[in-house]
DNA sequence: ACGGCCACTTA
DNA sequence: GTAAGTGGCCGTC
């Protein structure tokens, strides 16, 4: 609640009772404006949407203060401003943050209205002529903080961080994340007393601090904590070893001084409001109710209303007059949405999400609020590696498995001597069952202290490995218990390999996909920092990187225990918090059917691999070898000279500067462009050297890439490659393969399909090969409805020869094959998101040509153009777009301001419902796929997913049996939950190699 | 030793 | 114009 203080007759110093909170309003303003979604007033379409997210965290912390404990509520508060942009350091360097953009247009009349609501809430506004926000800052906390009080500084900004101290705290409300002196250290490896000298050194592009050329913030660090301060520093520079390194602090001594001014917030501002001036007032009720439903916050409205006890209905909207505001601004391109769904987002982890969250109509708590709850309580419990328990006796493990059984569930994560599951072994196992309480079981440790002789033997103290295995595969492999690890697919197979299939289990990896594909990474740290504000202990601290690595079982077992039980708390506690997530829109059915039962199916795919000949690659890395090495010679002597002809840089300059050859394309680096298009564009002039680069080019990459390193990827136990799936790598739904990654094997030349052909089955087998013909545009049909597709589908047509006829009117018998090609091109942009300047790259015509091709097209399938608006509206409404089985993808920065930016994300967004439909369609196939062929008598495998097709494994002798039920599982893979209302065709055959499998 | 850039491979 | 991964080069560590 609010405290209420008298201000009239007296201002009393602050006392260690007292808290402060300084709002940094100008970065709020601009952070809150980038990572909300963009709202507008209803009316008048008045830009809002940093208002609104202002409004919702200024009263957050007005009824709660920055944390949720008792007793942390302000007693003091101010939000203060910059006063304009020239201030004193501008004196002392002119560039300083010079090369500031003006604001977006739509974030200007937002300023005042931000000053207007601070002041609507009765909260102080403060802004200083000459000074900035910071130095107020800086003054006021030291003020308050010499007179005992507690300080608070909400702001995100690193400058700020100086002022960190055991009075002064800060918290980044946007980001969800509090700053004490731990996290200053962690971001500038130097305590707060010393930030500014790091930063003097360091500088700063954003705010053009120069600092001293060739050092970052890491050698900065280095180089204070060596030194202690920065005029220690350059007075001893001469010591220094580096030689560019000194040199340039000689050199730019005096810059690095500059910078300290400039960095160094002022902290005796001779403020005009002082600091006990900055108490709390009691909120005017119908002040806050009137400016608020100006704004158009409904929910914040009614919310504010009842805690203060006005009547909303009673209070008239405020009048508010935004100076160059009268037109308003519809471009189409800022959408209108409801402030009640707005208005919440900025509450939430990861928060640019415009998802449906807060509060329902009768003010009851919806699951996202209950989300929020819970991930508070599980952040207030820290993670600390000091209280793991490592298990060292079965006694003690059955206690855990005990207290699994107990739980219902249990968190859990695998240690071993490999990133790769198919040559991993088992190092030890960590569990956890509560936040906080967790352990790791050494069974394989080593004291390989890496001298000659010795080393190499068990570490005393461990399980034996069988025994700890016989203890626990009944708990990993019983209903009663949920089994949640990140990745599990991982352990999965590695403890298949040990006789244990893990049932039933959760994924927290999974589960954020599922919930939030395309806002970031799903991998385990990323999590941790983004839903617990932690930073787990990275790998390379535990086994280093690089040549140095040791194995995990070389680790010691404290350090090996520390690392590994955290593991399993952030994943136990990860699962609380997204678990809960998967209520509504029907994400629970996507995960429980795309996602989860994928994990076996992939790691048994996994497992399997496949056969390629290795004498047959070994053949091709010779020819292509001869090839290059022919080719070379005559590129050397076209070119006159010898060069590295792998280097883009020196054949720019022998293409462009030597031959003096027509260039002008230029890379995103200036450097020139010697794409192929550029060097068949030459080749098409006549010049006889661009050509043989591309020829050259294609070998050296078929022989690098494949010939040359698939070998290396022959498992020397089962003789076969082993690729790895990542379920969770892409936006759309589609899986990526890696390492090798056999989801882009040559193909489309004949010299890459020699590659194709070295993949093998088995002695009396075959491979067979199934793939969906044209799935993309056939759930485009369906998707968009388009009568025309629908039918051509129907009827088993050329569909790219039925798109020809239906924009030109030519009949498909006897069509010329270049209009069936532009046709294809342009089907292929549809799916893309087309645009003009794609369209005529593809082709090789006009731009203004290929406007007028589009412009037919949609003419012809007007249901397509209006499938892409309802795209667009729907990603710049809610940042997400959705497959037919409810798939989400993210795009939460479609509403830049940036035209090219936003262009992007809108292809992304319209390509991606249809790309990542087809691939619900593939998952739901394999899914099924694999219980209808563990089912059945076939000894038919799966091995191979490449987005379209599926690659198998059979007998001789089961072949013919066998395509027949591979085609009727891929051709039926969306029933029954839907009836696709375009009929899917798959194409199979078998062979004795992939390429005539194909 | 690592990361950015460029080029090339697939659906 | 969409979605991926890998290898060589080259500059900065």
């Amino acid at each position: 609640m609010i405290r209420a203080m008298s201000t009239q007759d007296s201002t009393p110093a602050l006392t260690a009772d007292d808290h402060l909170i300084l709002v940094d309003g100008s970065t709020f303003i601009f952070r809150a404006y980038h990572a909300l979604p963009p709202l507008t007033r209803k009316p008048d379409g008045l830009p809002v949407g940093a208002v609104s997210g202002f409004c919702n965290m200024l009263w957050k912390l007005l009824q709660e203060g920055p944390s949720p404990e008792k007793g942390d509520e302000p007693t003091h508060f101010a939000v203060i401003f910059d006063h304009s942009a020239k201030t004193f350091r501008n004196e002392i360097y002119p560039q300083y943050k010079a090369h500031r953009p003006d604001p977006p247009e739509d974030l200007v009349p937002q300023f005042g209205l931000i000053r207007e609501a601070t002041r609507a809430f009765s909260v102080h506004c403060v802004e200083q002529e000459g000074f900035e926000a910071d130095d107020l800052i800086a003054t006021y906390a030291r003020q308050a903080a010499e007179m005992g009080a507690r300080v608070t500084i909400v702001s995100g900004d690193k400058d700020l961080m100086q002022l960190i101290g055991p009075h002064v705290g800060m918290i980044d409300t946007m980001k969800n994340k509090t700053f004490g002196e731990a996290e200053v250290f962690e971001k500038f490896g130097v305590g707060p007393d010393k930030v500014i000298e790091v930063q003097s050194l360091a500088g700063d592009s954003v705010d053009n601090v120069p600092g001293v050329p060739g050092i970052g913030l890491k050698t900065a660090a280095l180089l204070i904590n060596e030194f202690g301060d920065l005029e220690t520093l350059l007075a001893q520079a001469e010591t220094i070893k580096q030689n560019k390194r000194r040199e340039n602090l000689i050199e730019f001594a005096d810059q690095a001084r500059v910078s300290r001014q400039l960095v160094t917030l002022k902290q005796d501002v001779p403020v005009k409001v002082p600091v006990t001036d900055l108490s709390v007032t009691v909120l005017d009720g119908p002040k806050a109710v009137g400016f608020l439903k100006a704004m158009g916050f409904t929910t914040l409205t009614r919310r504010v209303a009842e805690t203060a006890g006005a009547e909303a209905d009673a209070v008239e909207a405020v009048e508010i007059e935004v100076p160059g505001w009268d037109v308003p601004d519809h471009k189409g391109r800022i959408l209108e949405r409801s402030a009640s769904s707005a208005g919440t987002s900025a509450a939430g982890p990861g928060g640019t999400g415009a998802e449906k969250a807060g509060t329902g109509p009768d003010g009851m708590m919806v699951p996202q609020t209950l989300v929020e709850a819970r991930a508070h309580g599980i952040k207030a419990i820290p993670v600390d590696s000091g209280t793991y328990e490592t298990v060292t006796s079965l006694d003690r493990l059955k206690e855990w498995c005990a207290a699994a059984y107990e739980k219902g569930y249990v968190a859990f994560d695998t240690e071993t001597t490999s990133l790769d599951a198919m040559q991993a072994e088992l190092v030890g196992l960590s569990l956890a069952t509560e936040p906080g309480k967790a352990c790791y079981v050494p069974l394989a440790h080593v004291d390989g202290e890496g001298d000659l002789l010795g080393g190499g033997g068990l570490v005393p103290g461990q399980i034996p490995l069988n025994e700890a295995l016989e203890v626990l595969k009944p708990v990993l492999e019983d209903r009663s218990v949920l089994k949640i690890a990140q990745n599990l697919k991982y352990d999965w197979l590695v403890m298949t390999r040990y006789g244990i299939d893990i049932t039933p289990y959760d994924d927290t990896m999974l589960l954020s996909y599922t919930v939030d594909a395309g806002k970031g990474g799903n991998g385990m740290d990323e999590l941790s920092e983004r839903w617990l504000g932690h930073k787990p202990i990275p790998f390379k601290e535990v086994c280093g990187s690089g040549k140095s690595m040791i194995t995990f079982d070389k680790v010691p077992v404290d350090k090996a225990s520390a690392y590994a039980a955290e593991d399993a708390d952030v994943t136990l506690r990860l699962w609380l918090i997204l678990k809960p997530r998967l209520s509504g829109d029907h994400m629970a059915t996507v995960y429980e059917t795309l996602e989860r039962p994928m994990v076996p199916v992939l790691a048994r795919m996994e497992k399997r691999g496949i056969s390629v000949d290795r004498q047959m690659l070994s053949r091709l890395s010779g020819d292509f070898a001869q090839g290059m090495a022919a080719l070379e010679a005559e590129i050397h002597e076209l070119a006159g000279q010898s060069f590295n002809i792998g280097s883009p840089k020196q054949l720019g300059d022998i293409l462009f500067g030597k031959m003096n050859l027509p260039g002008g394309k230029k890379t995103k680096t200036g450097a020139w462009s010697t794409s192929v298009q550029v060097l068949d564009d030459l080749a098409a002039e006549g010049h006889e050297l661009p050509s043989k680069i591309v020829a050259w080019r294609q070998l050296s990459k078929l022989k690098s890439t494949y010939s040359d390193a698939l070998p290396g990827y022959i498992n020397p136990e089962t003789n076969r490659v082993h690729t790895s799936y990542a379920l969770a790598a892409t936006t759309t739904g589609r899986l990526s393969s890696s390492e090798p990654n056999l989801q882009n094997i040559p193909v489309r030349t004949e010299e890459g399909r020699k590659i194709r052909k070295a993949f093998i089955a088995e002695k009396g087998h075959k491979l067979v090969s199934a793939d969906y013909s044209q799935i993309e545009l056939r759930v485009l049909a369906h998707m968009a409805d388009i009568p025309q597709l629908k039918k051509a589908f129907d009827d088993g047509l050329d569909i790219h020869a039925m798109t020809a006829s239906e924009m030109f009117g030519t009949p498909i018998e006897g069509m010329d094959p270049m209009v069936r090609r532009r046709a294809k091109a342009i089907n292929f942009g549809i799916i893309y998101g087309i645009s003009a300047f794609g369209l005529a790259n593809q082709l090789g015509i006009g731009r203004g040509e290929a406007g007028d091709y589009i412009k037919t097209y949609f003419e012809r399938f007007p249901g397509i153009k209006e499938y892409m608006e309802a795209i667009k509206r729907q990603v710049h409404a809610d940042g997400f777009v959705t497959t037919i089985f409810g798939r989400k993808a993210h795009y939460p920065e479609v509403n830049t301001n940036n035209p090219n930016h936003r262009a992007f994300y809108e292809r992304a967004a319209i390509n991606a419902p249809i790309q990542g439909s087809a691939a619900d369609i593939l998952r739901r196939a394999m899914v099924r796929m694999e219980e209808r062929l563990d089912g059945s008598k076939l000894d038919a495998q799966m091995l191979l997913q490449v987005h379209d097709e599926l690659i198998f494994e059979v007998p001789d002798d089961q072949v013919d049996a066998a395509i027949p039920v591979i085609r009727e599982v891929m051709e039926n893979a969306c029933e029954p939950v839907l009836k696709l209302s375009v009929p899917l065709q798959v194409d199979a055959r078998a062979a004795h190699n992939w390429d005539e499998a194909h």
